[in-house]
DNA sequence: AATCCGTCCAACCGCTCTTTT
DNA sequence: GAAAAGAGCGGTTGGACGGAT
């Protein structure tokens, strides 16, 4: 189970791989291919197993493959990715090429672990309050959402997602109450300012993998009650109602920030903050929508 | 100079999913 | 449809390395 029947042969290698056994292996993948893993090793005189080699070539040998630190936008492109997709690597990964899920794996692990040491010496916040601040970025989750719904219009699919796809059912959507952030400092435990995530979103917008060249939302406050961890939400997309102008009772704030009545517009949600559960009086702006398949109720704020 | 300690990262392990028989 | 084999993924480990003491 599990174990390949190629590594349950007596005679395999294993630990770090030699500059010969490199040399093998490039050269047999170069001229043959890799077709089939578990003949890989036999075929190119290796002591090792299939799966060992088949790691080696994607993770270290492979012509493709990009080396080196981090770029910041490589950097804040894992961040955003994995606040969507969570810990799929291989999907992350996919979405930086020449980039391996190994390395991204290793790099967000050594990450998390600063994260959270830098964050153990600021008292306002516990670690993880921290490093939920810093990591997610509710406005890239909605402008996924925004995305899967035109993808499903342009694709005139039914609307569940693809599974695969970088927008999963499951994917986690959650808000956070601005209006507690304006007691907060105007930079997030990260040290990254609103004008930081507004550059964010710019560079996330312009790039290839939200497919659409959408305009970024920028008034989408960020920073949160440091003594307060929101739950979260699972807005998945087939819990989303879409409101029709009109449905909405809340004044001026009408005026202000559009309803979202059309997902091909993502000003539309400029300013809304959805929760799964009500956590308090969040105000006269508050709106509820329940969803009339699960009645799940979801409440919105929106933000003057 | 020797030792300790923390970080990084390559590689392994175990599991799930997919494909083939 | 069931079983086996293969492929892929995420979690974890352990060794190499560099900086601090």
């Amino acid at each position: 189970m599990g174990q390949h029947s190629c590594c349950n042969q007596q005679k395999v290698k294993r630990g770090l791989w030699s500059p010969e056994e490199d040399e093998k292996l490039i050269k047999y993948i170069t001229t043959h291919g890799y077709g089939c893993w578990s003949e890989v090793p036999e075929k190119a005189g290796l002591q090792r197993c299939g799966k060992s080699c088949r790691l080696r070539w994607i993770n270290y040998l492979r012509p493709d493959i990009r080396r080196g630190r981090f770029s910041a936008e490589e950097e804040k492109l894992i961040i955003n990715l994995h606040a969507i997709v969570g810990n799929r690597w291989a999907h992350i990964a996919s979405h930086l090429p020449g980039r391996t899920d190994n390395e991204i794996k290793n790099y967000w692990n050594s990450w998390i672990k600063k994260k959270i040491k830098k964050s153990s010496t600021q008292p306002s916040a516990t670690p993880a309050q921290d490093l939920f601040q810093s990591v997610f970025n509710p406005i890239d989750q909605l402008d996924a959402i925004v995305n899967q719904k035109l993808d499903i219009a342009q694709q005139n699919l039914t609307p569940k997602p693809a599974s695969g796809s970088i927008f999963l059912s499951q994917s986690p959507f959650f808000g956070f109450d601005a209006s507690l952030g304006s007691s907060c400092d105007s930079s997030n435990a990260s040290g990254q300012t609103r004008d930081d995530l507004a550059q964010d979103v710019q560079a996330l917008t312009s790039c290839k993998i939200w497919g659409n060249s959408i305009p970024p939302a920028t008034n989408f406050a960020s920073a949160i009650d440091p003594n307060y961890l929101p739950p979260l939400v699972d807005m998945s997309i087939g819990n989303l109602v879409t409101m029709e102008e009109g449905e909405m009772s809340v004044g001026d704030c009408y005026e202000k920030h559009q309803v979202v009545t059309d997902w091909g517009d993502p000003h539309n949600y400029n300013g809304l903050l959805m929760w799964d559960q009500m956590q308090g009086d969040l105000g006269e702006e508050e709106i509820q929508i329940q969803d009339a398949s699960t009645l799940d109720t979801t409440y919105i704020k929106l933000i003057p």
